[in-house]
DNA sequence: CATTTTATGTCAGCCATGTTGACATATTTT
DNA sequence: AAAATATGTCAACATGGCTGACATAAAATG
């Protein structure tokens, strides 16, 4: 016989690029890590009385200074109406201002005020502190490795955007 | 002076271990990604009228047969009312059976139906086809990282019981 | 310039899925 | 026999998605 019926030890011989129990594997500890890391934050949002949409309003408004509605809502995938609620209050609390566009005075562009800029700090450290350890850890080139496979798992079709949304955003971090 | 006041080019000298803004770029980049990874699945569950909730349920089933109650609320982290709620459902429509505990028989040993492995096998394809894709294009290593990086971002008190059960789980799957 | 399109806001109501609190039942443990 | 445990269930509520309809101001267009 040519091929013996199971594969010997640890040598790859034809196996596929990566197995079916690697990739549940890589399924599930998505689904883990990422319920960890999102719980982060959501004792400090609590003493605020706000959820994790603000938290998501918060971010990306403080990555994006000037951002518009509509790019927002692009961003965040989610119906006008939802967003409206949660920004609503950010701006009635004072986290969030708006301002008239300048070319196009349609636009209502959106900025942190001190206190959002405040809270947004706070949010991120122990994401920052959690992502940081486990980057560390993972040992040197696991970020870019990190990098890439996160990159890969959006849409195609929105890559490229995501790609130049991220190093935008971080040019502007004056 | 012996330390500039700026790095030279891209010399790593002093720097922090990961910079703030790569850091920055992994939190967002997890944002997005997860957002579309979990997209995949939400077609196809609408046409059964189900939930992401009920994908869960399905998922940690379908990958640890005969769980009970209380390991799947650990797992889920919410109430078990939360829970009754989608599990009902899916036991009433026959994609999830329950089995008295034989030697506990206060347990309710949780299996899926054929049914029910026929659609966690459609939930899993669109997910499992992005991750091994993602994976593939990041190269050789990257899916060692990957793990790495995931499992370090769970808490630290759970790290071992994730790092057992996706073990355990993968082992049992005949 | 009149018309259409765009960016945004808002009202109203529905749904999925999370929460708390209270209580019931069967079974196991002490 | 009593206490603890695993599970189920009822009721009420909150968050944050959704759809649909409609309003306004400003820009773009023929």
């Amino acid at each position: 016989m040519v091929t013996p019926t199971k594969p010997l030890a640890k040598t790859p011989a034809a196996r596929p690029v990566v197995e079916a129990d690697r990739l549940t594997e890589a399924i599930e500890l998505l689904f883990f890590a990422y319920r960890d890391f999102i719980s982060d934050p959501d004792e400090i949002l609590a003493r605020y009385d706000f959820g994790r949409a603000h938290h998501r309003v918060v971010h990306f408004v403080g990555r994006n200074p000037g951002i518009t509605v509509a790019e927002l809502l692009n961003i965040l995938r989610i119906t006008k109406q939802s967003l409206a609620r949660v920004l609503k209050q950010l701006i009635e609390r004072g986290f969030v201002e708006q301002e008239t566009g300048k070319q196009d005075r349609r636009q209502r562009l959106l900025y942190l005020t001190a206190q959002g800029r405040e809270l947004e700090q706070r949010l991120a450290a122990p994401q920052r502190a959690r992502v940081a350890a486990a980057l560390e850890k993972a040992g040197p080139g696991a970020g870019e490795a990190w990098r890439t496979v996160l990159l890969e798992l959006v849409n195609e079709e929105d890559r490229a955007e995501v790609e130049r949304r991220i190093a935008k955003a971080a040019a502007e971090q004056r």
